[in-house]
DNA sequence: ATTATATACGACAAAATTTATCGTATATAA
DNA sequence: TTATATACGATAAATTTTGTCGTATATAAT
């Protein structure tokens, strides 16, 4: 439990590849092949990455990924939501549809619980967690 | 991702309901009926807390479980890692065994996230969350 | 002693989630 | 026009989580 998925696993990879190659524009397959990542599951992690602007694409030949200048004031809370959705410990704490709310008496030990590690990725960086 | 488990989620509404009943034996039955968790599940889990003395068994009729003393102060470190194992981002800061190691660039960031994690639960009890 | 009730624990099955693959579309530099 | 790169949805495979089943052990009450 509380794992990160493969998804953010290449994204901080490829976040870390395209910081240390800041000079040219780096195609999803220098990462894949660099890393052993499959070439899809990483595409479709930097295209959510793009969308976000976390980092910027450039299509067609000569064309790929570069770091944004963003990238480094992002937070970790911000990184992991942008792939993943909100986090939570427990879907309960976004998500509504719970059948035991009567008898829940972990409402509260779920919340602080939460808020504490919102609390914590809200004030991590990427350029905090790099050096 | 970063989700807490069933186990934890059901170690969670025991203890609380344990803290709630301090006078009495409360037998898994009654915890398994009053939230609707498997029986099952929910007794291999209090086995488990009982082992490492977070809560205490009695067994035979009128047995079942209690909270112990020292339950207030356990942090939810411990807590977890008694039901999950060692709290982890990734399998590979405890784990040895992987393959890319020499092309890994994410050990940094992995570690210190993984730090700040753990740096939280230490300093967490089971009492902190409760109120 | 016997019975009923409760914890202890291992093996296995079902369900859910994560991870990977496939196919197609779009943009653009040469 | 062609080759190369990103964009994106659908589906399959693999892994992990969750739940079930069977059996053993302890003990209070009869």
């Amino acid at each position: 439990m509380l794992k990160i998925t493969k998804k953010v696993e290449y994204a901080l990879i490829a976040v870390r590849h395209l910081q240390e190659n800041k000079d040219k524009l780096v195609p999803v397959a220098e990462i894949s092949s660099s890393y052993g990542i499959p070439r899809e599951v990483l595409a479709k992690t930097l295209q959510k990455l793009a969308s976000s602007s976390i980092i910027e694409s450039y299509k067609g030949p000569a064309g790929g990924y570069k770091a944004s200048n963003k990238i480094e004031k992002t937070t970790l809370n911000d990184f992991f939501e942008v792939l993943e959705g909100p986090t939570a410990i427990m879907d309960c704490y976004f998500e509504s549809g719970c059948d035991h709310l009567s008898s829940c008496n972990i409402r509260t030990p779920i919340n602080k619980i939460n808020d504490s590690i919102r609390n914590l990725f809200n004030n991590l960086t990427l350029a905090d967690i790099s050096q």
